[in-house]
DNA sequence: ATCCGGCTGT
DNA sequence: ACAGCCGGAT
């Protein structure tokens, strides 16, 4: 009797598998869920050391409901997505105090908590309580697509519902989570987005893509992403060992992050001496300001923008009587901070 | 220097 | 339908 592919992938998992992570096998489903909000477009790799500082401040759900927004922040600068974080303290908090700490256990109920999907819902479900829902990620859009030659457009809506069927199809009914497990370890170790290993690969025999050629066009995505260029230029203003920083609250990248004075310009700004002279005393009405360094554009690459960032060192002989919103935080206070990547990368290299 | 991969909310 | 980040690979 020829195996399935359901039947190799699990043979696969047991013998060949030796991705570790340290969720895996994990049933709480306070950590399941941690880890699988960390993991939401973030490699497993970047995510690991978050997951570990995550789990050792906060080992459990009433733990992390009861943290301050600012601490969480801290602990999650340099993930981005911050929207993930939000949503994990909204979550954490709704548990704790609308479900008396217990974690919900179906997947309609995983579904309508916030910042759980469909994929997250089905890892959760899967891992924690063995429920037989087939997770759909990246990884099996990948594999289902190559293995059966599905070239539909995994990011259209006819698409969406082509591979959920298909998942759901090949799921090992009885072994969920081991199923689900093997899946996207397979996709991330062997059948691999760039120099998939093939050559080396337990399902080559059925493969469709394989035997056409076409493991290389595969999947398909429709759209193209289009990018738009800004341009932050920064002011670190000192007054008294003092740094000016506000919040970022408007319906835009970074929300809830700080920064510096910002002004965002249409175009890449040549800044020298007399333009920030002129510029400090028309928009804040500070004169006489020393500045320090102009240093180079930095630039930041988000999902659908690029960021030129420019900071400028200005130290001020008067507090400014305009500026609105923020507030002037010593060193340390601003690193009890979360800044976006762009500002602690620069912050970083200004030291070394 | 540029490209690519990775889910959810509105 | 579209917007949100970062790191590693190329």
């Amino acid at each position: 009797m020829k195996k399935s592919f359901t039947q190799i992938l699990m043979d696969w998992h047991r013998y060949q598998n030796d991705r570790e992570m340290p969720w895996k096998g994990e049933k709480k489903p306070y950590r399941i869920w941690l880890s699988e909000i960390i993991l939401q477009q973030t490699r497993v790799e970047q995510g690991m050391g978050y997951y570990h500082r995550f789990i050792e401040q906060y080992p459990t759900i009433q733990d992390l409901a009861k943290a301050p927004d600012q601490e969480v922040f801290k602990l999650w600068e340099g993930l981005g997505y911050y929207n993930r974080c939000r949503n994990l303290l909204h979550t954490a908090r709704e548990i704790v105090h609308q479900r008396k700490g217990i974690f919900p256990d179906t997947y309609e109920d995983l579904l309508a908590l916030k910042g759980v999907g469909p994929y997250t819902a089905a890892a959760i479900a899967s891992f924690a309580y063995n429920l037989p829902y087939a997770v759909v990620d990246g990884n099996v859009f990948r594999v289902l697509a190559r293995y059966m030659g599905v070239d539909t457009p995994t990011d259209s809506t006819e698409g969406k519902k082509i591979f959920h069927d298909l998942a759901y199809q090949m799921l090992d009914k009885k072994e969920p989570a081991l199923y689900n497990q093997a899946i996207m370890d397979f996709g991330a170790t062997v059948c691999k987005p760039m120099s998939p290993l093939c050559a080396a690969c337990p399902l080559q025999n059925g493969c469709a893509a394989l035997s056409t050629g076409k493991v290389n066009q595969l999947p398909v995505k429709e759209k193209t992403l289009q990018r738009r260029t800004r341009y932050f230029n920064y002011f670190i203003l000192e007054y008294r060992q003092k740094i000016w920083v506000q919040q970022r609250t408007a319906k835009d990248i970074w929300q809830q992050l700080f920064e510096f004075y910002l002004v965002e310009t249409e175009k890449q700004v040549r800044w020298d001496h007399s333009l920030i002279q002129n510029w400090l005393r028309d928009q804040l009405n500070i004169h006489e300001p020393v500045i320090g360094k102009i240093a180079e554009p930095l630039l930041q690459q988000l999902t659908h923008q690029q960021i030129k960032g420019q900071f400028i060192h200005l130290q001020l002989k008067q507090k400014p009587a305009s500026l609105k919103g923020g507030d002037w935080k010593t060193v340390a206070q601003i690193q009890e901070l979360a800044f976006p990547k762009l500002i602690t990368s620069y912050l970083s290299q200004l030291k070394s």
